[in-house]
RNA sequence: GGAGGGGUGGCCGAGCGGUCAAAGGCAGCAGACUGUAAAUCUGCCGACGUACGUCUACGUAGGUUCGAAUCCUACCCCCUCCA
């Protein structure tokens, strides 16, 4: 298919995020046809937020809203104590049921940023497969649905074989994973008249075993569209930096320091991310793309603040841009820097540098931040430290009031005295 | 159930009584170059300590030895082959 009739499917194929379908045209007929299509995606509540791994499947969700239809966030907790083997880590460990609903409060404020909830046609709603599957009458659920899944199959696939070839132990409660994932798609299009299923690449086994079922069980056309693995240009998964994943909520990660994120993209990558994370028209993409040199640096700032903008707000955005321009481009120091407060008593006695470095995040270690100095990589007011035990006092609070501190060229934070 | 192989730093992977905080690679950090890019080159890369150093680490727990990642015993886990 070269053209997609919806405007969706559309829009998905020409911003990258289309990577198998289970029934291409079928699909295009349903999304093109009278009144929305219902798709949902579920994530697991393995963690208090959600990083930029997840954010693909988030921005096809919101392209499903943009484009008139209904999207459905499933909140995996009842999946999530089972465990998804596909992750092919080994046993993952079990979340108890707090820890579980601690996460997931987490996941949905970033939800909020990016789609619009209500109780409208093309509201999105977010939904909790642990209201379903809690409750399931284990021999009623097999007789119903688990005489129509095929052991012989289900050891075919993916994740199951990759287990059994490597002789690791595959336990009967991570068997069964996939086979409550398939449920939970009848069980949406049964509540909500949910017809696709989207996701990762990984995710393709589950998916058409979903479809499967409701075929066989309930006589449902359902259809399942996965998105590709994103990588950066380095080959490597997306969201790992040198302080840990690039976590989507503020408290877990600055705006500031998202927006860095995104403004250090790979050249290479730009326009693929553009397209991915940012909703700008493909033809100004196209623009962006094409510059040259040192003029691709503008197309980053792009990508940083639409990027930004979505997750934290324009303002935040903005901020954070503004911030970066001071200290990269003017030298001077951004107020969004990370900051760490400091005593003026204290500072009065002198604090070790190297302690400092280590108090605003920019070494994980005093030994660290000792080496960084050593190496000639840190700097207090742009003046790098020479001595390995430099004090740092009150003297050295600049004419802005306060105290630039930076290890190498991109890591800045500031020091105030209270 | 039987026979053999193995568990080493974030990962891969050498070491097989002292010279081992442990080769090499990857990843990471910094420096040079640049464009807050990529590639390349250089340095660093357990913690604490201004150096000498101290402590913690080679699956877990004991033991032998002046001395163990290296030898012995038990336990746990993994892999390969046989039944």
């Amino acid at each position: 298919m070269t053209t997609a009739k919806s405007e969706f499917l559309r829009q998905a194929e020409a911003r990258g995020f289309v990577h198998q379908c289970t029934d291409l045209d079928g699909l295009d007929d349903a999304l093109a046809g009278e009144g929305p299509v219902t798709a949902y995606i579920g994530f697991d509540c393995t963690a208090t937020s959600l990083h930029v791994g997840s954010l693909v499947p988030i921005m096809l969700l919101r392209l499903l809203q943009n484009t008139g239809h209904k999207p459905i966030v499933l909140m995996g907790a009842g999946t999530t104590k089972v465990g998804d083997p596909s992750g092919k880590e080994e046993n993952r460990k079990l979340l108890s049921d707090s820890e579980i609903a601690r996460n997931m409060a987490g996941i949905e404020k970033i939800f909020a940023n990016f789609l619009t909830f209500g109780d409208g046609a093309g509201d999105a709603v977010m939904v909790n497969n642990a209201d379903w599957l809690d409750g399931l009458g284990y021999i009623s659920f097999l007789r119903d649905y688990g005489r129509h899944f095929s052991v012989n199959r289900m050891l075919g696939f993916e994740s199951v074989k990759l287990r059994l070839d490597r002789d690791q132990p595959l336990s009967f409660l991570e068997f069964n994973y996939m086979v409550l994932q398939a449920y939970d798609f009848i069980e949406l299009a049964r509540r909500y008249g949910c017809r696709l299923q989207m996701g990762g690449s990984d995710q393709w086994g589950n998916i058409v075993n979903g479809i499967e079922l409701g075929r066989r069980a309930e006589n449902l056309t359902l259809f399942g569209l996965t998105s590709p693995l994103i990588t950066t240009a380095g080959g490597e998964k997306m969201g790992k930096t040198a302080r840990g994943s690039v976590w989507l909520t503020e408290e877990a990660l600055s705006p500031y320091e998202y927006w860095q994120y995104w403004r250090n993209t790979a050249d290479t990558d730009v326009g693929r991310f553009l397209r991915l994370f940012t909703e700008l028209p493909l033809d100004e993409i196209a623009l962006l793309e094409a510059l040259q040199g040192n003029e691709i640096n503008e197309a980053k700032k792009v990508l940083a603040h639409e990027a930004t903008a979505l997750a934290h707000g324009a303002e935040a955005a903005r901020e954070a841009g503004e911030t970066a321009r001071q200290t990269f481009e003017q030298g001077t120091a951004g107020e969004a820097l990370p900051t760490i407060e400091f005593r003026q008593s204290e500072l009065a006695a002198g604090v070790p540098a190297f302690e400092l470095l280590k108090l605003a995040g920019l070494a994980a270690s005093n030994s660290e931040a000792r080496r960084l100095i050593k190496g000639g990589g840190a700097r207090i007011n742009d003046a790098v430290i020479e001595e390995e035990t430099r004090l740092v006092t009150l003297d050295d609070i600049n004419e802005d009031g306060v105290i630039k501190l930076a290890a190498g060229k991109k890591r800045h934070a500031l020091i105030r005295a209270q």
